[in-house]
DNA sequence: CGACCTCGAGTTCC
DNA sequence: CTCGAGGTCG
């Protein structure tokens, strides 16, 4: 296959390769159910050609893809005729691509247009045909003309009914509904945990294991595959001879041919006992069909299936027929596509990085791919059995996303159809440090592997930078990069060197200006004065953060009362328990580590837990938060975040990293994490903006909220003195 | 002992 | 943000 970026000089060559590509991905798509590319792109792709033809009318010829739909469908299923072509739908991408679609609408017709706005469903167009209200035939879209016959997969589908509901009147001779089949994303979850218990490879994502579920040869297999239906049109429609003539006669009759609008078609379909998306809505003018867009779009994920845009229709049947369609598709009716958020990419390569504790994380090389709003070349894979979970191996295509639109994260492998190209060996985790060679050790009963060599050069420098990192010394100006650089120069062997820096110790070394020597200096000066808990974390002990240093400071006070507690004296404070109690004894018991803590001892550092540095020079402040648990996502005006949950903990509450049922409010500012909220919504955590967690801080109380709704604020003691 | 809540560690990009 | 695992509580 030709390179992606590659562009043909003349149009004829370009049109000619163009029509290769989306051939060869039609084939993906269709035939084998493995694309390798996604909608957006392939839509792009016969876009650009039918520019280029748009251009170039005498280079057309008949066999074009932009006149029809898709490749032939494979033939494992018995072929059926749409007698009523199943049409695909024109793609808009932007706001003003809908925008010039209205206008091109009202230059036609005159008046205020009404819109049917519904959501896209990300699944698979089907076809459902009900014979005198008894369901004979289902069928795919195939190619829009010629579908497959998947009736017996389909009838094991609980959402959709063997026979209409009675109704008033006759049920139509012949009804041809049309809709998505689709797997929910709570049952996706659950089938790639049983593929997983089951050794088996997991899915990629819902619509391509409800595609796979769907063409499976064993309806029994499809039966246990939890998909699901929504019904979004009438096509082929004979009405019963009854209905005709009560039609005719003004009889009391509820026929589907009467309805003259695409809503009054929808509302047909749910009385008749059809799952219906209830997620829709008639509208009037671009400004409010974009509102519709843009609602779905920030909802999508709090849905249990996965959509990708919002479908516009034009609502009035009269209408549609006077606008008509092209060769392809309507002109009533448009595709709204969310911009893309998985893409696919080339693996190079999986690389394994070397961390603080020699925790050794595999890591997926990728060609460098825009997705989510930048272009991302690295993501990590987690560990050895997350690997081979994912299946993922050098050389393959992989799908590309990001985790709660931030994190990279490789979804999984397109696996090429047996008869495409070989794929390579399994990845096999190394066996040797990338920085010191090593050997590799992966204790049995755990995940992570780990470089157990002290003296490698890679966790070195991290260990330091780690001991001057904010959460821990906060030591300003010493970051990783300046950190490697003292390390390879011989300057910095562990920690304690640091407080023995000079202006001297800096001869000879490039980049640093007398200026940012003094800054440096002076920032190392100023770590000898921190509370105890930030010394703790810096060490780095094992399984010990910077919430377990806190615990122990505050609960011991000072450092000789750490090293001279027993294990047991440890796991008795609240929050330590035997795995970080024995973790601590174990570090200060060693020999090295002792003298460490000797010399920094002797640099002049604090060993004690002085009053708490949140704590501003007034004093404490009122205990207004005792006992409540305040959440914080998202950016907020008068306070970093960590200064926010500073003002939570300085007035007796805690501030944790998730919502949980303990939360009693979430506080969000801009751009808050979405799994955050969602968890929120879910438990009935009240979501509270950054002025309510103002008043929030001074009084303790939630505003809004009726007293006693809410039973979970305990208050212990006096507020105030 | 299991369910649930937290914590620690590593992580990406601008 | 995700994963794995420690700690707590019923």
């Amino acid at each position: 296959m030709t390179g992606p970026g590659s562009v043909a000089p003349d149009p004829a060559s370009a049109i000619e390769e163009l029509r290769a590509r989306i051939a060869y991905h039609n084939e993906r798509y269709f035939v084998l159910d493995a694309p390798e590319i996604p909608d957006a792109e392939y839509d792009a792709l016969l876009r650009s050609l039918r520019a280029l033809e748009a251009e170039h009318p005498e280079l057309v010829s008949p066999g074009t893809p932009t006149g029809v739909v898709g490749a032939r469908p494979s033939g494992q299923f018995a072929p059926v005729v749409h007698r009523v072509p199943m049409m695909s739908l024109d793609n808009a991408f932007t706001p003003a691509e809908l925008g010039s679609w209205a206008d091109r609408l009202a230059k036609l017709v005159s008046g205020d247009t009404a819109f049917e706005c519904e959501l896209k469903i990300d699944g698979l167009a089907v076809s459902l045909t009900y014979e005198r209200g008894r369901l004979v035939r289902a069928a795919t879209r195939g190619d829009g003309r010629i579908g497959e016959d998947v009736t017996a997969n389909v009838a094991t589908i609980a959402a959709i009914p063997g026979r209409l509901a009675a109704m008033v009147g006759e049920p139509p001779e012949l009804i041809e509904v049309r809709g998505e089949v689709f797997m929910p994303v709570s049952a996706f979850a659950e089938l790639n945990e049983r593929q997983r218990e089951l050794g088996g490879r997991p899915f990629v994502n819902p619509r391509n294991s409800a595609a796979g579920s769907l063409r499976q040869k064993d309806p029994s297999v499809t039966a246990g595959r939890a998909l699901s239906f929504w019904a979004y049109q009438v096509g082929e429609l004979v009405p019963s001879a009854r209905s005709h003539a009560a039609k005719a006669s003004g009889g009391d009759v509820e026929p589907v041919d009467s309805a003259a609008t695409q809503e009054e078609t929808l509302a047909w379909l749910e009385r008749a006992g059809l799952p219906v998306n209830p997620e829709r809505r008639v509208v009037t003018g671009l400004d409010q069909v974009l509102a519709f867009c843009r609602q779905a779009e920030q909802r999508r994920h709090q849905l249990d299936y996965d959509i990708d845009g919002v479908v516009i229709k034009v609502d009035d049947f009269a209408l549609q027929r006077r606008l008509g369609s092209t060769s392809r598709a309507p002109r009533w009716a448009m595709a709204y596509k969310f911009p893309p958020e998985e893409r696919t990419t080339l693996l190079h390569d999986i690389q394994v990085s070397i961390g603080r504790t020699g925790k050794a994380t595999p890591f997926a090389v990728l060609e460098p791919v825009f997705v989510g709003g930048s272009t991302v070349s690295l993501a990590t894979l987690h560990n050895e059995d997350q690997v081979r979970l994912k299946d993922v191996r050098p050389g393959d295509t992989v799908v590309v996303r990001k985790a709660g639109d931030v994190i990279p994260e490789v979804v999984g492998p397109v696996v090429p159809h047996s008869s495409g190209p070989r794929r390579r060996r399994r990845w096999r985790f190394p066996t040797r440090c990338p920085s010191c060679s090593a050997p590799l050790l992966r204790l049995p009963g755990e995940s992570d592997t780990f470089c157990t060599n002290l003296d490698c050069p890679v966790q070195r420098v991290q260990r330091i930078a780690h001991f001057a990192s904010r959460p821990a010394m906060d030591i300003e100006g010493l970051g990783e990069q300046r950190v490697a650089l003292f390390v390879e120069r011989g300057l910095l062997l562990d920690v304690a060197d640091l407080f023995a820096f000079t202006a001297e110790t800096f001869t000879g070394l490039a980049g640093f200006q007398s200026r940012s020597i003094d800054n440096l200096l002076g920032a190392i000066d100023s770590a000898r004065h921190r509370p105890l808990h930030r010394l703790l974390t810096g060490l780095g002990i094992r399984h010990l953060g910077e919430v377990g240093s806190r615990a122990l400071a505050s609960a011991l006070g000072d450092l000789e009362a750490i090293m001279a507690a027993d294990e047991e004296r440890l796991a008795s404070i609240e929050g330590v328990g035997p795995v970080i109690g024995s973790s601590v004894t174990r570090w200060f018991a060693s020999e090295v580590n002792r003298s460490v803590i000797d010399r920094l001892v002797s640099a002049g550092l604090d060993t004690v837990e002085a009053g708490h540095d949140a704590d501003g020079p007034g004093g404490s402040v009122a205990p207004t938060l005792a006992g409540m648990s305040v959440v914080v996502s998202g950016t907020l005006q008068g306070y970093t975040r960590e200064e926010a949950e500073a003002a939570v903990t300085s007035r007796g509450g805690r501030s944790p990293g998730s919502v949980s049922r303990r939360t009693d409010a979430l506080v969000v500012g801009d751009a808050p994490g979405a799994s955050k909220v969602q968890k929120a919504e879910e438990l009935e955590v009240p979501i509270i903006d950054e002025a309510a967690f103002v008043a929030l801080l001074a009084t303790g109380t939630l505003p809004g909220r009726p007293v006693g709704t809410r039973p979970t604020v305990h208050r212990s003691g006096h507020a105030g003195r």
